[in-house]
DNA sequence: TTGTACGCGTTATCAC
DNA sequence: GTGATAACGCGTACAA
């Protein structure tokens, strides 16, 4: 009797298609129920059952449904990233990282990019919380009315990345931009440069490109300096920018004798349109930029800049989300140090 | 009476936490059979229903749950794409043109990265399909027994991007590798050239550089020459190994005139060491590239290259996939032409 | 056009 | 340690 009831009532089971969990649980004649355990929570089931269920599983090459997962568990296993570029130097390096840290605890990334396009962004976040996913990293921490009240109303936690900033109420791991700026004035200010001009990545939406300029400008003002408004300029992100943006700024006067650019590929642009222009560097002119990628140190002349460990910064936000989640104490940020990178572009200003 | 039973039968509902579609619906007085339709199928509804709904919507901020949908509907709205490096030029062009045409159909990326490695490449394959992609986009053609087996199980779609083969059973779109590299051989050998190198990216697990390779092969051979083996060399993909292999290259005899690179780092390497040597481009030496980003236009030297829209394969991967999805006829693959863009780094072989 | 009711595949809460 | 079984939130026949 019994068997034959079992087999009846499996018969129906059978119909459903080549499902899941369930033809698992009665091949390995065993409940749902265990086979859930065996993969959650695998030191609850006895041995036998256990490596019985793992080979039934196998056989069957069955793969659990991870809608179906989340939906029971509320819980997707998926942290969500919105950047601004996905290709960009430092930010191809955090992605990396990441998304290695990230599948190190079981964790998918999921990618989203706004183009520096704030609507953009929230339209994403948006995008990737409807996606379920359990947690959100972000670059920067500026942000408009309506994406700050949508991530207030989140019940997820959400950290900021490429930013660094002691007192906020939300954790940051980066560097401290106007800092590493800074440094960089002052090892300029101490090879005796008074006059400065500025390559700046453009502003817009973009509080770090902002911070590094205010960096700028502060720790100019504390030796009584300032960069005239035409020789503060502003580009995207491209080498042929960074060579117009060159000649614009020396073709103000008097002419800097050391110029700051935001980025890298501003910097390598500026480096050799001067090479072009037949100025000597640093003998005529300093100049430096921002982030350290391979082009930094390759090109003919290498170049002076900061350097910040974006993998770092990409390693360290993954584990501090998933630390988040997971009910770890430690929730606090971090500071990524930067550092100054002395190279064959920046020496003794120019005796005039 | 009605009024009584209508609330007594919310209360529940109320207590049901801040969950979703149900809440809608009582809100808005409707059915969530309704306000499903208002989403998947808004010209099944009547005009007023429609609006209402949609400000509950909006009002009550609510955001539909994927999970719950996918479960439901057995789609995701998802695509996965596996590559292997995500920051690295032509790939990040292409994942950028994917995420846009993707967008633009409703369907969102979730990107994968294989590090050029097949092992993981297939782990990475597993966790898409659990994870419930509907398609897949994946990199080359050439793939182990297991991941075989694994995609031909497989319920769903996918495609091969960045290579194209005519007589392949599944979809390809991307360029034609191999002719590519024969065209630039045609065009070297037009200017004279008779003895070549070839600083190749390496071989290992990826299928691209190999057609590359055998293409510039082929090809000599077509004019009864060939690269000798010391001649021939492999790197990865940076500027370093560029520069050190170039001088491995140069130390053969007889002197090649015309060296081959497999990758636009390689190139930028091969020809700034070059520089370095005092070796005048292209009066004693011919140097080529693949893949043409802004630096191989921006440097001192430009230098000739392949270009191939990765913009273009990115983008028609993504349409193919959703098309195959959707059931469009048009199930085909693209070849996507490449073309050779001269520079200053060839010109006529040196005579000796 | 609109509403009712069931099922999607898993987790988790109970009993046993 | 193991097994029933009720959610989880949405889509969709089917009925009205």
């Amino acid at each position: 009797m019994d068997k034959q009831i079992d087999q009846s009532t499996i018969k129906p089971q059978a119909s459903r298609k080549s499902t899941g969990l369930r033809q698992v649980a009665a091949v390995a004649g065993v409940s749902t129920a265990t086979v859930s355990r065996v993969l959650n929570n695998p030191e609850s089931v006895s041995e036998g059952l256990r490596t019985r269920v793992l080979m039934v599983i196998d056989q069957l090459g069955w793969v659990p449904n991870a809608a179906a997962r989340a939906l029971s568990s509320n819980r997707t296993g998926a942290i969500g990233a919105i950047f601004p570029a996905l290709g960009v130097g430092d930010f191809a390096r955090a992605i990396d990282a990441m998304q290695d840290a990230l599948a190190a605890r079981n964790y998918l990334l999921l990618l989203a990019r706004s183009r520096y396009d704030a609507a953009l962004e929230l339209v994403q976040a948006r995008k990737l919380v409807e996606r379920g996913v359990d947690g959100l990293i972000l670059v920067g921490s500026t942000r408009s009315q309506d994406y700050e009240q949508f991530l207030r109303r989140l019940s997820i936690p959400y950290i900021n990345s490429f930013v660094f900033d002691a007192d906020s109420a939300i954790p940051c791991v980066g560097p401290d931009n106007a800092r590493a700026m800074a440094e960089m004035v002052d090892y300029l200010v101490s090879l005796g440069h008074r006059r400065f001009g500025m390559i700046a990545q453009t502003n817009r939406n973009n509080d770090r490109a902002a911070a590094r300029r205010d960096g700028v400008r502060d720790a100019l003002a504390r030796y009584g300096l300032a960069i005239p408004p035409q020789a503060m300029v502003e580009g995207e992100w491209s080498i042929a920018e960074g060579r117009k943006l060159l000649r614009q700024v020396l073709a103000t006067s008097p002419r800097p004798t050391a110029i700051i650019c935001g980025n890298a590929l501003l910097a390598i642009g500026a480096v050799l349109e001067a090479a072009e222009m037949h100025i000597v560097l640093p003998r005529d002119l300093s100049i430096v930029g921002y982030d350290d990628t391979e082009l930094m140190s390759e090109l003919p002349q290498p170049i002076t800049t900061v350097r910040v460990a974006s993998d770092r910064v990409g390693k360290l936000a993954a584990d501090l989300i998933v630390d988040m989640l997971e009910g770890q104490t430690s929730v606090s940020g971090a500071r990524i140090p930067s550092e100054i990178v002395v190279r064959s572009t920046t020496g003794p200003a120019p005796q005039d």
